[in-house]
DNA sequence: AATGAATGAGCTTTCATTCAT
DNA sequence: TATGAATGAAAGCTCATTCAT
């Protein structure tokens, strides 16, 4: 655990404050539609003070990256450690981050439409993010087609497969859509269903 | 059909040049990053000129998805009109569309990008094309559940479920997977499988 | 001769009614101190303008830097070609070329100050003419002293004890002394009598 | 002499530590370019603190002014009060302070750069170091000439012609000449020497 | 119709200055 | 008195848009 001045606990403190202020108001617009003005009213600071906690525009958005990177790499961590059979995984673990998500929306969305825009985001994000969530997913595919539990396939492919419902629900929802939207539990629920139905029967 | 004059149809063909053009460079770094020089230049026009066919930079995103929303609403008649048998549309119509999907790619990244960062966008594409083509997945399935071809099911929320896949599959292609980019024909065969065998299996 | 277009005639026209009015304002406040908003109202034009004939800022000293660059190795090269017998250079070459430093003392006034301030403007100066003008002086002088037409000596320290008087009179005329700028042919050709006096006594 | 309590004193050695290290800085890259952080920072205090001793950036030039005014007013009555004869103020007092100069070098540049730029300081410099300094140079000439130590000429432009090659060497050792640089006693004995010669024998 | 130079609003960023601690 | 975070005016620069040619 590090040990922090409380100085420098108050600086996180702010720091924080205007990265949450920054996602508020990026969600809405997006990052290169908002301007450091906009972030700093919404933090409800001066203009000038955001430049005391961030180098610069992009330093913000590198922070939000961060952020949904540290997340996702505390999951992966759980994920591996918690060497979980499949029943438990598809029926109690991903139901569970599905739901999760949903308080991370603004995130996704700002990253999501930042990544499509922005090649060297993208590149970061694969390979922080991307590409090491399917290698565990499939090495773990792996490991249940050597146990014979599940068909023999292309645990790549599979992986890939597997995981669009999801990628694909989670698209909608952020698109807007009003039913998915208001009966997320339900729909969360029903994808990891079918992701275990697809896993179950999978054939290439 | 309309008759044009030779000019009206001049214009329409310098008109979609620009389009073009734009959708090459835009797809790049996406809309707002991308400049009227830019487009122009790619063009192989003056930056003036291009105000002669549009009213201002928005007006090219719009006549951008107004491309594709007419590239849908034809779809959607042929759909319509065909009246395929769910067979059929699963194992041919299906998969040859979500083929032809791979010629658009630059075209629905940019809207991607702009629908999740632009609400009047987001709305627009929703009521002219997103819910008109779950109107008609829907009315299909509830027709197919009539017919007890398939299994009694919630239309809406089958219809979000069952296209979940193909949507989650675009979104790992736009985001660069490496293995879905060099193998989109095996993805898009297993995803129209994958829709099919959802379908058929459909429980709530 | 170069011979251009007339849109490009025009541009540097342009370009060089820019430097002109760049030249007034910094001349009275100092580069750093004078803002694109002065230079641009100075020109009479509006301040994005400028970026259409400059890259940026420094750009416009670059250009007034090129301005004496050249002016420079112009009155270098007529120095080097005409092979002056030294009564005639100091007495005609000489006092002629203080005097039409009176057309520039705006040009040397920004660039010295610019120059005292600015490492690498320095080099850059030093190097394309400072240098290479003790060179040709040096040079000179070793000339008249293998030709025993003045007393030996070292030629470097020569050419810099020469010049001073010059350089001196120079930043008392720019720094504003009222009996040098009110009497200043006076002065120009009493320096160059005095450089001949001294070039003639030399001894170390 | 003031006597001044110890809190006065402490705040003077403090106020003076702050214009050492605001030379230090200013000399490298000019005022404008100098931050009050940066001045701050090699005081080793904080920003604000430097408030607290000036009234705001200008009063920091204006000391650095102060200071080297002072050392010419002390300078002055020294050479007002010696009553020196010719031959000693040429062969000792002068090159004894072209020697000092080295030490101030960095003083010299910042106000000789700031003097260029800024019309309001080049008045008061003029006012309160030059012409005093010329017009001790005048009257000295001027009773010299009364005397028929030296030839009779006009004491206002023998005294400007006779400082000019000081001057001159100045302005080259700040501009960076590598040769005056390195040899900076010999150029000053030089320019001494070469001094009492123009004095010597001036004519107009 | 096509051009591209000119425009100026609006952006990011800097930094002298203030002031609560 | 010393601190340094907060401030916001003002800078350099970009670029959608206009318009004389």
């Amino acid at each position: 655990m590090k040990t922090q001045s409380l100085k420098q606990q108050l600086q996180e403190v702010r720091r924080n404050h205007i990265i949450d202020a920054a996602i508020d108001v990026i969600a809405e617009h997006g990052f290169q539609q908002t301007t450091i003005k906009q972030i700093a009213k919404q933090a409800g600071i001066a203009d000038g003070t955001i430049y005391n906690y961030f180098d610069n525009k992009d330093a913000i958005m590198t922070a939000i990256v961060a952020r949904i990177t540290e997340a996702e790499r505390r999951d992966l961590n759980i994920a591996n450690s918690e060497q979980l059979d499949m029943a438990t995984f598809m029926q109690t673990f991903l139901p569970q981050r599905l739901q999760e998500v949903e308080a991370q929306l603004p995130l996704f969305k700002i990253i999501l439409a930042e990544t499509l825009n922005n090649a060297d985001l993208r590149e970061q994000i694969n390979s922080t993010i991307y590409e090491p969530s399917f290698a565990i997913a499939e090495t773990y595919f792996q490991q249940l087609m050597n146990a014979k539990k599940i068909p023999h396939a292309n645990p790549t492919m599979m992986a890939r497969l597997s995981f669009s419902p999801a990628f694909g629900l989670l698209m909608l929802r952020l698109l807007g859509d009003t039913h998915v939207t208001e009966h997320w539990d339900e729909y969360s629920n029903a994808i990891a269903q079918q992701m275990t139905h697809l896993i179950q029967h999978h054939e290439q």
